[in-house]
DNA sequence: ATAAATTATACAACACGATGTCGGAAGAAT
DNA sequence: ATTCTTCCGACATCGTGTTGTATAATTTAT
């Protein structure tokens, strides 16, 4: 017999639903099966033929977040753009907005960071794939402390929720991206 | 009667450092109470003399190795130093090794790089206090975006443990807050 | 100085709630 | 009618947080 693949993915979706309902509100360590299953409306039991446990519902969540290869635009080649996606990254937090803001936060998961910062990573990574006089692993610390940069100042910006102007936010970025931090402090 | 403080401080210290090894290798939502006593030898009820609960340890670690107003040098006036204590924050990182690369890096706390930068902001911010013409608006994102990128690229670091040197690490992150992350890129 | 009273510290036992599993019921597909 | 999918109820187990108590250390009284 065929699976009720319609049935089964709805039912997941509703789990998945609920518990992201939970976890935008508290910690996950104070969500228990059966906060899920009871604002979902099914039986306890009925959630270990989905998950195998409260983690697995936020790593399923996570997976399904982190942008596949086809999904961040090719950066343009050295001599178009600046090498730095920002402008993609800026859409992609947009996008997620919902859950970024969230996975990024505070009461967020710092996995779910370094999962996003190393599936950007190799996309940038090939603009220089065929240049000889690249210092990877130099390069690798500077997306590093890039990828961090924009991350945290983004997430910050969120859960501020303050006045600055997302035109604002991203002309200072670039700002500092191109400039350096230096340069910027009113000495 | 006088408290037993010498007792009760080393009972708390055991506790404290049983909780550490437990989780320097898993994750805190699979610490048990019983996991931490058992590991320094006390009866699990005892425990809860001293904490209220599993995160109530970490809480406490987290709030002790928040640097103090007078650990960071102040902040050299504008003239001298850069505004940025690069220096003293890697002094602070390496002296909290042990604990830094932890609760930064992937299974860490998300709050716990939220409090560390809140508690280094002010001490950057004071420099610029008398100054009239400086958006603190603004000052304050740059600060968010280069704490960010520091603690970011050190976490990094300490997680890698590839070869690259202390000194090279601190040269690379001083060019990027100077001159910026485009210029660097062998474009 | 020594014994009695007091109190700090650690422990054992308890009630409760959450976990993960298993067998079965209801109903859809064939 | 039969098979299989989906969901549920019940069970044993484990972790939690609390309360009452034994032990040992300190103070007070004699």
């Amino acid at each position: 017999m065929r699976k009720r693949e319609d049935i089964t993915a709805q039912t997941k979706q509703n789990l998945i639903e609920a518990f992201w309902l939970l976890y935008s509100e508290k910690r996950i360590e104070k969500i228990t099966v059966k906060d899920i299953t009871t604002k979902a409306g099914y039986n306890r039991g009925t959630f270990y033929e989905y998950f195998t446990d409260v983690y697995d519902v936020l790593e399923q969540i996570e997976n399904s977040l982190i942008p596949s290869l086809d999904e961040l635009p090719p950066v343009s080649t050295p001599t178009g753009s600046l090498g730095m996606p920002l402008g993609a990254f800026f859409e992609l937090y947009n996008k997620n907005n919902k859950y970024y803001s969230i996975l990024l936060g505070e009461r967020g998961d710092p996995a779910f960071a370094s999962k996003l910062k190393n599936s950007i990573k190799p996309i940038i990574m090939q603009v220089f794939y065929d240049k000889t006089n690249v210092d990877r692993k130099e390069l690798d610390y500077i997306l590093e402390y890039t990828l961090s940069a924009m991350i945290g100042t983004m997430s910050y910006w969120f859960n501020q929720s303050d006045t600055l102007t997302n035109e604002k936010l991203h002309e200072l970025i670039n700002r500092l991206m191109e400039q350096g931090v230096i340069k910027q402090l009113p000495l």
